[in-house]
RNA sequence: GGUCCUGUGGCCGAGCGGCUAGGCAGUGGUCUGCAAAACCAUCUACAGCGGUUCGAAUCCGCUCGGGACCUCCA
């Protein structure tokens, strides 16, 4: 692999050279979430992949604009109209709390906050227009007051299924008798504009009906507003593939004539129990859950720049499992390349090197540059780590000009990239410095060799939940 | 049923025609008042059967597992 971005296209069912539409620029879309409950940890993988896609494109000097919707309308729908008789909410009050959750949780996770990110109920004027062109275009119709999209027809002049390698004839033979089914010509034909049911709270005027635009057309709408009619990188999990995705490029031809998208990216699933995560099923954890330890799935709390890292040991397009007896290999690995991390600001130049940094510093460049292999990169860094300490401990050595390559190449991978996060035991409050005081008093009974007092001290605070280790520097502390 | 993905050492997880992935665990060392940790070194693989090839974990076929989508889902 050279030293140019490749990734894998599901368009093209194969990796290929990155080139943007503008050089140098680049627009990316990503299916964020539904805001009508928690986001489980299975949505949060996507997020964190693409995020990490995000930040080395930036690292790349790209410049990004990256936007990630928020759906609070349209699919939603159906789910918000039990809930808000039941909770006596407004739907924009679920909507509002679980939007403000997703972010604390996405904070947390350390990813950056898209360039925009809109909402779907911010956008039905641009979704209405949408359909009435797919309507002049006569690639859709309406029936009872709403609007679908003539797959059949479509398929005519271009190719239904192009993105998910479906054939029509085999989704005819594998359709299934559902309801509502009787507005469409074709059990393919899929919704622009539903017709508002009197249950139904969240409704808008439209030309044909009081209703709420149809489960794809959202996307179409906010994506082409913002990034244009083609754009480079359109990005979502795996199970959006099909039919959201596949229905997205269908109304962008249909509408504009062109493809709407380059580059169509899709980050895998995270298996729990060898299951895809998923709501419907209760097959999940809460990230929340997770931080805190409690639940019946995981053996401890985990902190979540340690899950995030463990997901970067994994590729985005490869399936994850979720374990704790996994969580717990990669909890230990993440403190070994922190260790080295925080040596690398010790360590000491000299006049040359001993082994060959800048094929090591190329290395994180060639794993990120082939569909972004971030557990080929976390190798690289751990063989980097190896490295530091053979220079800690004189096995090695590093020149002074090859030490500053080091470390700004593996602080940019690892913070900037990765976005891995340090873990600080102390949190600056009244323990830390409390702490200072009785490490200090437990040093002056170590250099008495009064062992007793010494013990009594890390015993004690062992006992507390407190863990203190000693080493050449000095002694430590965490807590759990 | 249709479409597609996948099966790697004790566990997790890369590689996808020839070259040590890496992490955890295990084992052996180093360090250390003790403890813990840390560091260094190192063993165990490619589901099965057949084929293509000078050479296959990597390509092809079959068999047997696992999974996703086809219905809202990241």
């Amino acid at each position: 692999m050279d030293s140019q971005l490749h990734i894998y296209n599901t368009l093209k069912g194969d990796k290929e050279l990155f080139k943007p539409i503008t050089e140098g620029q680049i627009g990316m879309y990503v299916c964020g979430p539904t805001v009508y409950s928690d986001v489980h940890l299975g949505n949060c993988r996507t997020f964190i992949s693409f995020d990490m896609i995000y930040r080395y494109l930036l690292h790349s000097n790209y410049k990004v604009r990256y936007v990630r919707n928020i759906t609070d309308a349209g699919h939603l729908e159906a789910s918000l109209a039990g809930k808000t008789r039941l909770d006596q909410l407004e739907p924009m009050e679920i909507v509002q709390k679980y939007t403000v959750g997703f972010h604390d949780v996405m904070g947390m996770f350390n990813n950056h906050p898209p360039s925009i990110e809109p909402a779907a109920t911010g956008h039905i004027i641009e979704q209405i227009e949408i359909v009435k062109t797919i309507l002049d275009k006569g690639l859709a119709y309406e029936s009872n007051g709403s609007v679908y999209f003539d797959v059949e027809k479509f398929n005519k002049e271009e190719n239904y299924g192009e993105l998910s390698g479906r054939k029509i004839e085999d989704l005819l033979s594998g359709t299934r008798d559902l309801d509502g089914q009787d507005e469409k010509r074709s059990p393919l034909d899929f919704a622009l504009w539903k017709k508002a049911s009197d249950s139904h709270i969240m409704r808008w005027p439209s030309p044909w009906s009081d209703g709420f635009p149809g489960w794809h057309l959202e996307c179409t709408a906010m994506s082409t507003k913002y990034l244009g009619d083609t754009f480079d990188i359109h990005g979502g999990g795996m199970d959006l593939k099909f039919p959201h995705h596949e229905c997205e490029v269908a109304q962008g031809k249909a509408s504009t004539g062109k493809s709407p998208v380059n580059y169509w990216l899709h980050a895998n699933m995270l298996t729990l129990n060898g299951q895809k995560m998923s709501k419907s099923t209760g097959n999940t954890i809460l990230p929340g859950e997770l931080f805190s330890g409690d639940n019946d799935i995981m053996d401890k709390a985990y902190h979540p720049t340690v899950v995030r890292f463990f997901m970067m040991q994994a590729h985005y397009r490869s399936i994850l499992d979720f374990s704790s007896a996994a969580l717990t290999a990669s909890e230990k690995g993440f403190t070994k390349l922190m260790n080295a991390m925080a040596e690398l600001e010790s360590v000491a130049g000299g006049s040359d090197s001993s082994f060959e940094v800048k094929d090591l510093t190329e290395s994180f460049y060639a794993a990120m540059n082939d569909d972004f292999n971030t557990p080929v990169l976390v190798a690289r860094l751990f063989d980097a780590a190896t490295w530091i300490n053979k220079i800690k401990s004189g096995e090695a050595s590093i020149s002074n000009a090859d030490l500053e390559l080091l470390k700004k190449e593996m602080k940019a991978f690892v913070f900037d990239v990765l976005g891995i996060r340090t873990l600080d035991a102390s949190g600056g409050n009244e323990l830390d410095a409390a702490m200072d005081i009785v490490l200090e008093l437990r040093k002056n009974a170590r250099e008495q060799k009064d062992w007793g007092t010494s013990d009594l001290i890390r015993d004690r605070l062992k006992d507390a939940g407190i863990t203190v280790k000693d080493s050449a520097e000095g002694s430590t502390w965490s807590s759990n």
